[in-house]
DNA sequence: AATTGGCACTGAAGGTTCCAGAGTGCTAAT
DNA sequence: ATTAGCACTCTGGAACCTTCAGTGCCAATT
């Protein structure tokens, strides 16, 4: 039912409402854009197009808005992502080169990102499988517990409590992380799990069971290691278009500051080199006007997260695809040299 | 000019006018609280309070609200701070005592005072000069750059740059790590800068070098360690009293998000135990509308740092420095058993 | 000298009405 | 299928009024 002109017709609606905030009529379409046919006829389409549910009328006797679906039909009408310019490009590239350590990378890329977009910037850590252990670090922390500290050869620090079984002193914890450390250092991460095992059944009964309680603490926070950590920046940004959110802005704070929605989020959506975009409810039900655009990055060994760029439904998706394609790809680069 | 009961007037006034964000008139004072008085009695005093620049009438026949001066007059005449009821102290003592290292601690903490206040929550991390080196890891970083970091026996973990001037390997590297750990675990984070300073002395010329510049390094990044962060909660709690700022929340936000403005503000009111407060202007002109309520904590061996709310002026600052306080104390007190 | 009742005055908030303008849907003609 | 024409609808803004909370001032009272 909806003609090819229909879907252009949709395409300057949405364009044009995202420029001016504005409801799209059909007058104002035809004198601004050439598209050799009468107002009568736009509204014609205009009709289809509100029929299949892509655009909405705020009032009688007002332009059109796009709904959450006419956002997910333009989107995904956009075959090539026009690229940023190359000024943006090479400064994207100075700026992220400068980076330091991980922390400082991804600091610089969220940074980056919200300015690029004017919108809430996201970076998600990566697990870093491939990565190899340098250093453990083990604290006393009253009787029966310890505080241990891994340290991985890309220079990302995580922090665990371990609880121990029996009762230990400094010396029981020293000489456990000397068999630790000469075991594990320079070893994968992916393997910490087979090694320590092959430690335990080794070593004299007492230490077996130190080493098996660390051991399990190790993998746990392998696993979850900084999957479930969010960088983010720019949420100034919100407050700036707070206009183009119907209902309050709390929910979407309230979504970034907890970050496990997001994270979630992030998980379904874990695959696909390109960008990923989720429009409105698509998201969750109370983030109705709320869009995040999202790309995938790899971090050295194929391990994989992924940065995005939240902000409302109403955004430039165009511009916000590309931007964070192009930091992604940048980022991926950055992160696959040093591997 | 202001007589005694015109600052009682003050003070029902910013209670009345906290409760309910609305101007307050003289009628309303006369039949809510019981002054004895009439109401034109009332208003002379009103009258002679915004004289004195205390108050403030929106519009002519508007109520009266509280300026910045008449609200730092009523914080100021706050003598005894009264304190939380016994539940709510037993609860921050039950939830903060569950936790592990230093980052959950303030984790837990920024998320308990937002709680209790309704407010932004900032914690500002410690010095910890009493706090000693369990471990020194390097990473090597190019051919003349190592990535540095550093292990507190409290469980907190710093990392730097360190340029060499230099070329060097794995293995200069790790003989490195092995003397500056062998000289440097266990003592104390002031000590540092000596016992490095001892260990290039006796060194051979070329790991002298290296030690200097590790040194160096070390104690930069001990200078400056931690108290330029700060962990904050509760952004959400801003939207939700957005119609209490006359402008914009953008600058509000962005102060939160550049943290550099506040971390200054809490530089300059480094001292006194108990809460201080600062009101709109005095924070700075952009802040207009905003208050923070601030206390130091001591975290072990004297050395102090700040934790505070953040809010509109139009807060209940006899709440919140109760909270702050409160809280404050008890984060004393567990940084200082351990210690 | 401080307090009070009385009173005229003020300005904001909210409601009503009116008008203009933008936009629509429909129909009949091309 | 497209178009011109037209009647209709609804919003937004301007102008206006009324209500009402609250004021400032004054003269009277204690």
């Amino acid at each position: 039912m909806v003609s090819q002109r229909a879907l252009d017709v949709l395409r300057v609606i949405v364009e044009d409402y995202v420029a001016s905030r504005e409801p799209v009529g059909s007058k104002t379409i035809v004198e601004r854009h050439s598209f050799g046919v009468s107002a009568a006829t736009i509204r014609n389409d205009m009709a289809a197009l509100e029929e299949a549910n892509l655009i909405h009328a705020p009032h009688t006797s007002a332009g059109r808005v796009p709904t959450d679906l006419g956002y997910r039909r333009f989107v995904d009408s956009l075959t090539d992502v026009r690229p940023l310019t190359g000024t943006q490009i090479s400064a994207i590239q100075r700026f992220l080169d400068e980076s330091l350590d991980l922390d400082d990378l991804f600091g610089r890329t969220v940074k980056l990102l919200s300015n690029l977009t004017n919108q809430v910037a996201m970076v998600q850590y990566p697990t870093l499988s491939r990565d190899a252990v340098a250093h453990v670090e083990l604290l006393p922390l009253g009787t029966h517990r310890a505080l241990s500290i891994l340290i991985t050869t890309s220079g990302s620090v995580d922090r665990a409590v371990v609880e121990f079984d029996v009762d230990i002193d400094d010396s029981s914890l020293g000489s456990l992380r000397a068999q630790v450390n000469s075991a594990l250092q320079g070893q994968s991460l992916g393997d910490v799990n087979s090694v320590l095992t092959k430690l335990a059944s080794t070593a004299d009964a007492n230490t077996r069971t130190l080493v098996e309680s660390l051991r399990l603490s190790l993998i746990d926070q392998i696993d979850a290691q900084r999957h479930d950590r969010l960088i983010v920046a720019g949420t100034p940004q919100l407050i700036r278009s707070e206009g183009d959110f119907s209902r309050s802005l709390a929910p979407v704070m309230d979504a970034i500051e907890e970050q496990v929605v997001l994270l979630t989020l992030f998980d379904e959506m874990r695959q696909g080199e390109s960008s990923t975009v989720r429009i409105g409810r698509e998201l969750a039900d109370d983030l109705s006007d709320t869009s995040i655009v999202s790309a995938s990055y790899t971090a050295g060994g194929g391990d994989t997260a992924r940065l995005a760029v939240l902000g409302p439904t109403r955004m430039n998706y165009p511009l916000n695809m590309a931007a964070v394609e192009a930091v992604a790809r940048y980022v991926s680069q950055i992160l696959g040299d040093d591997s």
